[in-house]
DNA sequence: AGCGAACTA
């Protein structure tokens, strides 16, 4: 035991950020923001909170918090800070990512560390000592392993059967080790597993010893967790981590990426594209998040830790005009922030509280004063996650079949109203799920989000109710909160929607239950931009709620509303 | 008669 402790010291002061240690703590000191740049491997993430910690910078109550951009690395890296630190993860160590709580004893607000913006500790109004404004900067070195560069000489048509040759081909020649691909998504990542598989099958040569192992959000915890287990002797193991755009990815993180090749030893990293591409084509940056994402959210949180003037705040990339319009449009329009841009009492303070798109959480407290809470709870868990349905290719037909079995008339949120209850009757079968298509990983997850809205929901003072049936109510509180996304059928069409906010085309999306029902009124959560532009779960409305539960909204357009 | 990017609070 003595010995392991030893040995994990000697590893930690191996790492390049061990020497700018107390350089670090110096500016941390004497500054109110200290930006370190670290290159993949110095140790940046899992010894300066460990830095900071020894320093007292935990002490009196206080926290050091850490942000990672993934569920995956929030677990790995508060998994190896407490296994350095020799305690229990949970206890000193802990970490909460949305709708679960990892922490014994840590009281944050998660919500205040999100990774688009940080936060500035501020000298107290008009005192002359205390930490300087100014950030410092700090850069450390990576690890230095040399990872060569290969890349194709022409560009390839097939990626995927790249892919697989490319490993085939890595698995014949080079010494031991594990390979890591990036994916641009679920589909590919299983598709390139399935390839290898048969390859193993027919094949027995070249890949002889592969282990590949998926990795993607919708796996179980367990499943994801596989690729951190030490892979067997004469093994290789294969893991399949997606890349966030499917756009052409920068020359920054290509070389990130790179980088992932040497973090323990010299590597070699197999690029796809040509050297010509990378060196001619590939843009240098990314756009940042910042001027990418969504507004709403960010907009409430700013203006829940009192920050009024979010036009003059001082942003790290700042988003454009228009896209702060629109986001305070959406805001005041759901009566989040009130006519001088302030957050209403108390519905824009409640929505703050919700991690929740916002116009979800305008919909749960809608339906509180609806009666039906207790099913909008159900609904908004299932909205919340990317898909109830499995990702089943070449089986389209059955699992229109089994989708069948729970369609509403009513439309999507109301089917999933009975999916969740079929799901409750099977006591929570996975074999159930199986039958029906439906991802028995999202169906657990639709359970454990639930049981934590409901928790925030009682803090908020709404107690849970059914409408026993009642799915009027369940429509009117989706239309609270939605209405911004109404739709008309146009009259004489086949399947052609306007929206009411600004006439544009629209159609259900095939997947939707009401896809070729095509009612007169809808509203959508959410629009999937293709050929066309689709909406995503769709329920049918009387558009006299429109004007009911959004006048503000509406009272000016009634000439688009009127047949 | 027909879709499909993915990550997060």
């Amino acid at each position: 035991m003595a010995y392991g402790y030893a040995n994990m010291e000697k590893q930690r002061q191996r790492l390049p950020v061990y020497k700018y240690r107390t350089e670090i703590l110096y500016l941390v000191e004497n500054h109110a923001t200290t930006i370190i740049v670290g290159e993949t491997g110095s140790g940046k993430t899992t010894q300066i909170p460990q830095f900071l910690k020894e320093a007292g910078w935990a002490e009196g109550g206080r926290v050091i918090a850490c942000t990672q951009p993934r569920r995956l690395a929030v677990q790995a890296v508060s998994a190896r800070v407490a296994e350095e630190m020799g305690v229990n993860l949970g206890d000193e160590v802990g970490y909460t990512i949305r709708f679960e709580d990892h922490t014994t004893s840590m009281k944050l607000t998660s919500d205040l560390f999100q990774p688009t913006f940080y936060w500035k500790r501020q000298a107290p109004e008009g005192s002359t000592h205390g930490p300087k404004l100014e950030p410092a900067i700090l850069s450390v070195e990576g690890r230095g392993f040399s990872v060569k560069i290969h890349y194709v000489e022409e560009p390839v048509s097939d990626y995927i059967r790249s892919v697989v040759s490319t490993i085939l081909l890595i698995n014949e020649r080079e010494p031991p080790g594990d390979v890591l691909v990036f994916l641009t998504g679920q589909d590919d990542i299983e598709t390139a597993i399935k390839l290898l598989a048969e390859e193993a099958h027919s094949n027995q040569k070249n890949s002889s010893g592969l282990l590949p192992l998926p990795l993607y959000s919708g796996l179980s915890r367990s499943e994801q967790e596989l690729i951190f287990t030490p892979t067997p002797r004469g093994k290789r193991k294969i893991s399949d981590i997606e890349s966030l755009v499917v756009a052409p990815i920068s020359k920054a993180s290509a070389r990130q990426r790179s980088g992932r090749a040497g973090r323990v030893r010299p590597g070699k990293c197999y690029r796809l594209y040509t050297e010509d591409y990378f060196l001619k084509q590939m843009p240098g940056e990314g756009i940042p998040e910042m001027q990418r994402s969504n507004l709403v959210s960010t907009v409430i949180q700013l203006k829940a830790l009192g920050i009024d003037n979010i036009l003059g705040f001082d942003w790290p990339a700042p988003p454009s005009p228009q896209a702060m319009i629109r986001a305070l449009e959406v805001l005041y329009s759901l009566q989040i922030l009130d006519d001088d841009a302030k957050l209403t009492s108390p519905t824009g303070f409640q929505v703050a509280e919700l991690p929740l798109d916002p116009m979800i959480s305008k919909m749960i407290l809608a339906s509180s004063e609806l009666g039906c809470s207790d099913e909008i709870i159900t609904i908004a868990a299932v909205l919340s996650i990317q898909s109830v349905w499995v990702i089943a290719r070449g089986v389209q037909k059955e699992q229109d079949e089994a989708k069948l079995r729970f369609a509403a008339a009513e439309g999507d949120h109301v089917t999933f109203l009975n999916v969740y209850k079929g799901f409750l009757e099977s006591k929570k079968s996975s074999q159930w799920c199986y039958k029906n298509f439906l991802n028995y990983q999202s169906m657990k997850k639709v359970v454990e989000i639930r049981d934590q809205l409901k928790r925030i929901a009682r803090r908020l003072g709404i107690t849970l109710k059914s409408c026993d049936g009642d799915m009027e109510a369940v429509r009117k509180a989706v239309t609270a909160g939605f209405f911004a996304n109404a739709c008309r059928l146009e009259p004489h069409s086949n399947g052609v929607y306007k929206t009411i906010r600004g006439s544009e085309e629209v159609y259900i999306h095939p997947s939707s239950v009401l896809f070729r029902v095509n009612p007169k009124w809808v509203v959508y959560q959410s629009i999937v931009s293709t050929e066309r532009q689709y909406m995503r779960n769709v329920v049918t409305i009387n558009p006299s709620w429109l004007t009911e539960v959004a006048p503000h909204f509406y009272q000016n357009r009634q000439n688009a509303m009127d047949l």
